[in-house]
DNA sequence: CAGCGTATTGGCAACGTTTCCAGTAACACA
DNA sequence: TGTGTTACTGGAAACGTTGCCAATACGCTG
């Protein structure tokens, strides 16, 4: 014996197990019928007998067949399979999205091919291509940058239906959405802060290239206006979603010649670096700061003192989005757009300001 | 004209845009070369000329082509698609692994089927089933309920490698798999209070049916018994790893006759409650109680105090899992097993108890 | 008994690839 | 000129389904 690894030659089988698959055409054959009479079968069709029904059925049970989805894919021209493209699943906030949206999808009988762009425009390209390669049946994405040229020209070959979250697609207005009301939320909190009598509001924040900053920013600058106060230009920090960048921007804040006297930070990473930025300067949220941030995560509920935000229901967004994109799978014509709406969420974080 | 929805007859095309897809018989007939031909250029097969492929790249150019990877796996018999089964990706720790997991299968060109079970065991099984019939070349999956037979049934019928994540399937112990070495993070999280001067530990986890509770308990056991001290068996609490678990546990736990010390939360959900149900009861963590959770989250080290953890690298458990399951994919042949690491965090959560 | 409708079934051509096998041309060598 | 070799290229058969179309059998009516 050459290879001690061969096991020998006391069994019938040399080959490295290229266990033929089991397919209808063995049921057929076992069934003694025509293969065209296992798919009707097998997709009930109306005109079938019922002992042939019975026949196949046993036919199956004993070949062990099992459907190859794949080549039923090919052959009807649909996969029941969605895309979903999004920054990050990491970030609790998609988590609960792709949750949504996989548990709606998944009921309808479609699975979900998730994938993450890492918030980078090129990804995102890649990836819509790679899907629409993949021949999925529909899209549900959060374009990293709503501007770029790429990301439109790769969307726009795909013949599929599209769901964004959150987005506006610059060239593509007439694209179904699911939105928030971030607007509204946001003229809310700063409401809420100015008649506690803050004026020195600062908003940290990624950048206003995408739909919730911008949005957010409108209700911010509605706030103001209303009252015909001046907007604290310089208080306004955008870079990105990131802890580190919420926490460097609000220690330059804090620096400032005149600082602020509340902090709205926009997204639940933004958040921590905010929280580690006051406390590394010693400041308590609530007494010595205002502090409001976006979306309830068990941080905000939880913290001494708990955090006041402006939520949503993101779970709800994923349901949403399965559902819209179900809607225009079955034939319905879009675009469709459903609006989520937001809620303050008042907690001890916020006290009266300095003019309050 | 009967039908007034039909436009005329002043354009040629009457169909409702059946787009015939453009496949690689219109680049042949574009290059006018054989369809083996673009096929051998798409694939960069050696037995090309120069002339070939220029040739049949500006056709494929020029009519548009896009491959279609659903022909292309029947074919091969490999889909380049791996399923990803957990119970809740809307939970931090999964959500980690998950994307962990997608970065790594990314890189090496594998898509990810994304699939929650919601800790439930039949869905477990349907899943399982759904992916085989879809033909992934391999699966990652965190089971429901580790003894369930009808899994392993299913994960037997699928001949495609395997990788669990912190799971032990009974009776396919030959599995490859992602561990976290649960029992010394207890182990050092329960020494760590008893050099405090706690005896009155509590636990408060999901149910003994998955490994990671196993593993836990023993590493409990582990640090009482190298004490002599006996095991506090009335402050063990074992139900589901929910938040409402958590509370509810906590609860019964505050209203004994000899309450707990310190208290163990078995994961970030569990933590959740158990700070909801202190802060009903008037206890401040660190003064009143000690607590210890299990997964750093943002809400442990941003809580007052700090919360103490036995942490791990879930997107490294992720990533390992992707690793493991891509040399299984390359025909490496398993069981492969990577242990991940747990370490003590120790934060302010933690103080002196009565014999301290 | 011819004719016809109904219910059921089988045959076969797709779907868009990949890959094996043969075939061709060019070229070198004897 | 014949032979062998190399370098490519074309043809055709898969992969496992589905769905159209034709074929069959049966029962019924006239």
């Amino acid at each position: 014996m050459a290879n001690p690894d061969e096991a020998g030659t006391n069994e019938a089988a040399e080959k490295p197990t290229p266990v033929k698959e089991v397919t209808m055409k063995e049921v057929a054959a076992h069934a003694g019928v025509a293969l065209s009479s296992v798919s009707r079968v097998l997709n009930d069709h109306s005109d079938v007998s019922e002992s042939m029904r019975k026949q196949v059925l046993d036919a199956i049970e004993a070949v062990g067949y099992e459907p190859n989805l794949l080549a039923s894919s090919l052959r009807r021209g649909s996969t029941k399979t969605v895309g979903f493209i999004a920054n990050d699943i990491s970030n609790p906030l998609f988590a609960e999205i792709a949750m949504g949206a996989e548990r709606r999808l998944n009921e309808a009988g479609y699975s979900m091919v998730l994938t993450n762009s890492e918030g980078n425009p090129e990804r995102d390209e890649a990836l819509i291509r790679l899907l629409r390669w993949r021949r999925i049946d529909g899209l549900i994405l959060s374009v990293a940058d709503e501007e770029r040229e790429g990301t439109t020209a790769e969307l726009a070959k795909l013949s599929e239906p599209v769901v964004l979250i959150d987005r506006q697609v610059h060239g593509a207005d007439e694209a179904s959405a699911v939105l928030s009301d971030h607007a509204n939320g946001m003229r809310a909190a700063i409401d809420h802060l100015l008649d506690l009598g803050h004026r020195r509001v600062a908003l940290i924040s990624g950048r206003p290239g995408l739909r919730p900053v911008r949005e957010r920013v409108n209700g911010f600058k509605a706030a103001f206006r209303a009252r015909g106060l001046d907007l604290p230009e310089d208080l306004l920090k955008f870079d990105s979603f990131s802890a580190t960048f919420g926490q460097q921007a609000t220690h330059e804040l804090l620096a400032a010649d005149d600082p602020p006297t509340a902090i709205v930070a926009g997204g639940n990473l933004l958040l921590i670096g905010v929280l580690r930025a006051l406390q590394a300067a010693g400041r308590t949220v609530g007494a010595d700061i205002s502090l409001v941030s976006c979306d309830d995560v068990p941080l905000t509920e939880l913290h001494s003192p708990p955090i006041t935000v402006i939520d949503r229901d993101a779970e709800q967004m994923g349901e949403a989005a399965a559902e819209l994109l179900l809607k225009l799978l079955a034939g319905g014509d879009g675009p469709l757009v459903t609006e989520i709406p937001t809620s303050l969420i008042q907690r001890a974080s916020t006290q009266p300001g300095p003019a309050g």
